[in-house]
DNA sequence: AAAGTAGTCAACCGCACAGGC
DNA sequence: CGCCTGTGCGGTTGACTACTT
């Protein structure tokens, strides 16, 4: 059948954006808001394409835009939540405050590639070169990684099973539902999910959207779930090496913000 | 100084999904 | 239920810059 072009491309500007344009950008979606990609840029006086206006907000004009080099903590965030997401740069995105997918998938290509590499390591599947332990260990039929997630705002929680490891190098964020659909015997609940995954660098500047009344309007009931009230488990931020309150903002914050997504997994599995 | 090569990153493309009709 | 539209994502491209010869 074919999809019609998200815009009339003979009327529209491609290749690097002018500052006029930029200007243009900015001031439409400081009075108007962002959405609605397709009428902004004719509303907005632009001859571009909606993407592409998207894209340009998104990856370069938006104000709360961290620019400047990684620091070592932010390359050691992005290997390891590359080791449990595989190429899912707008999860690791959220996890980055202030860092878009695009100039993470950049760098990943440009610099951790490289870096893991020089270092033995497969930067697919982060396992050594010649002996892929570390791929091993993720095919291993019995590790189950427990995700337990807070949804936002039905207060409700739900534990995956991630013994299928194509999870973890296959899914994409949607797939995550397919995944429930296909496997609902390790579900505990039949439920969306939403993929806010609870770590980040220690400074854990909150994103905007955690602060939002919506969010807020009822977080006493969701902060009790299966994984944190279990003994079994442990928080991923403390499996991938952080110390509590190092990065775990949720060790320690996590009765106080619900609104995040732990991934958790067995204490045997931990301790082996 | 010029040419060639490598590295970087903004931007584009095509696909998939959600939701409305 | 199927089609269509809007949106978001990951992969790729290509322009630009830095470095090397």
């Amino acid at each position: 059948m074919g999809r019609s072009p998200c815009c009339e491309k003979a009327h529209t500007n491609k290749g690097a954006w002018t500052k006029e344009e930029d200007q243009k950008l900015i001031s439409y979606i400081k009075s108007h808001g962002e959405g609605c990609w397709r009428s902004l840029p004719k509303a907005a006086g632009l001859l571009r394409c909606g993407k592409s206006c998207r894209l340009r907000w998104i990856n370069y004009l938006r104000p709360d835009l961290k620019r400047g080099n990684f620091t070592e903590e932010e390359d050691e965030l992005i290997i390891k939540l590359h080791g449990l997401l595989g190429n899912k740069w707008s999860l690791i995105a959220g996890r980055l405050p202030g860092r878009t997918d695009n100039e993470i998938k950049n760098y990943w290509n440009t610099h951790i590639k490289r870096k893991l590499l020089s270092q033995g390591i497969d930067p697919q599947t982060h396992g050594q070169i010649n002996g892929g332990a570390a791929a091993a260990a993720l095919a291993d039929p019995q590790r189950q990684e427990m995700i337990t997630v807070v949804q936002d705002d039905m207060a409700v929680t739900k534990t995956i099973s991630t013994t299928d490891s194509s999870y973890l190098t296959n899914s994409r964020h949607d797939d995550v539902d397919n995944h429930t659909g296909d496997h609902d015997h390790d579900l505990d609940l039949d439920l969306d999910i939403n993929l806010d995954l609870s770590i980040s660098l220690p400074c854990c500047s909150p994103k905007p959207n955690y602060s939002q009344p919506s969010s807020q309007a009822n977080p006493t009931s969701t902060t009790t779930t299966a994984a944190i009230s279990s003994p079994q488990a442990i928080c991923l931020c403390c499996h991938l090496g952080f110390q509590s309150g190092e990065a775990c903002c949720s060790c320690q914050n996590y009765s106080k913000s619900p609104h995040v997504l732990r991934v958790m997994r067995p204490l045997e599995e931990a301790q082996r």
